[in-house]
DNA sequence: ACACGATAGACAACCTGGTTAACTATTTAG
DNA sequence: CTAAATAGTTAACCAGGTTGTCTATCGTGT
């Protein structure tokens, strides 16, 4: 009967298995010439995408306030990766959009993440892996970037 | 070729099961009479046993400083989960014990756990759950408990 | 026996990434 | 044309981390 894992393996597991490809992913891109790069800027230049956001939007995909997002991308644009415009056809927004230096990063981490995951396929076969990613894809919610969360799973 | 899934999708579904359960875990603990655990708390209570020890040892098996360690215990001790009692063999030393409430929760928080675990073996089977297990047992360090994480994910 | 180094804990100052609340400036709707 | 809604900023706060410093106690070597 209880032969099997204890139940509190599992999110163990799988919150050490994403840290793992996070540091993983921060070292390369270190090399790369993104010493800087924090985890969560990487998410959120993700969420912000090529095309611009402001910070309430931002917000709103990020499940996080506005002010929250408006102080993250603060950070960001002191770093190089976003730079602010104001929308010409409503003056009070804001468009956030990634700076050359911010797309270089997301386009390295593109490409490490896909590295991240050959490498898995080697370790796992790639059927198997995939029949990993499609169970987690069935366990968890569709939205990829409402990752809501304070402190990235911090609080609450 | 590039039929694959994006590398990215990986690391993000990791988190989002994480979380995922973490909350279902919460909520449920909540419904339970442990409104006030936060996840981190129920973390280090699981690190702390119920054997009890001391801020500098539990900073060491969570991985951060005798001083962060010290300031959780502060909080679960506030809220009723830990109580201080220095050794009398070594009167530098504070052992830190899991009050009634607290091993409440926390044997509370193993049968959810199990029971997640088991709404997932439903969902996917058994056999499909262990290979998932199995694998992330494959790409993650041993130590469950050095999550090392300044904020548990946080920053970095 | 005792001084000296190592250890446990506490405290302070600081950082990050969250939160609410309050305020300003603009746009949109009635 | 006024009133409500919206975008952004600022401020005060919280949690959980960091380092550095300080005190008290323990253990060891001469």
């Amino acid at each position: 009967m209880s032969s099997h894992t204890p139940g509190f393996e599992l999110p163990l597991r799988l919150l050490l298995a994403f840290r793992t490809l996070i540091e993983e992913l921060h070292a390369e891109l270190a090399r790369q010439g993104h010493p800087d790069l924090r985890p969560m800027h990487g998410f959120v230049m993700q969420a912000i995408g090529p095309g611009g956001t402001t910070a309430v939007e931002l917000g709103r995909t990020l499940g996080v306030s506005k002010q929250a997002a408006g102080k993250t991308i603060d950070t960001l644009e002191r770093v190089g990766y976003v730079e602010r415009t104001t929308d010409p056809r409503d003056s009070r927004r804001k468009i956030v959009r990634l700076t050359p230096y911010g797309l270089d990063a997301l386009d390295r981490s593109a490409r490490i993440f896909d590295a991240l995951r050959a490498r898995w396929a080697a370790d796992l076969g790639e059927d198997r892996l995939q029949a990993l990613e499609s169970d987690l894809r069935r366990m968890t919610p569709g939205s990829l970037w409402r990752l809501d969360t304070p402190g990235w799973f911090g609080n609450l």
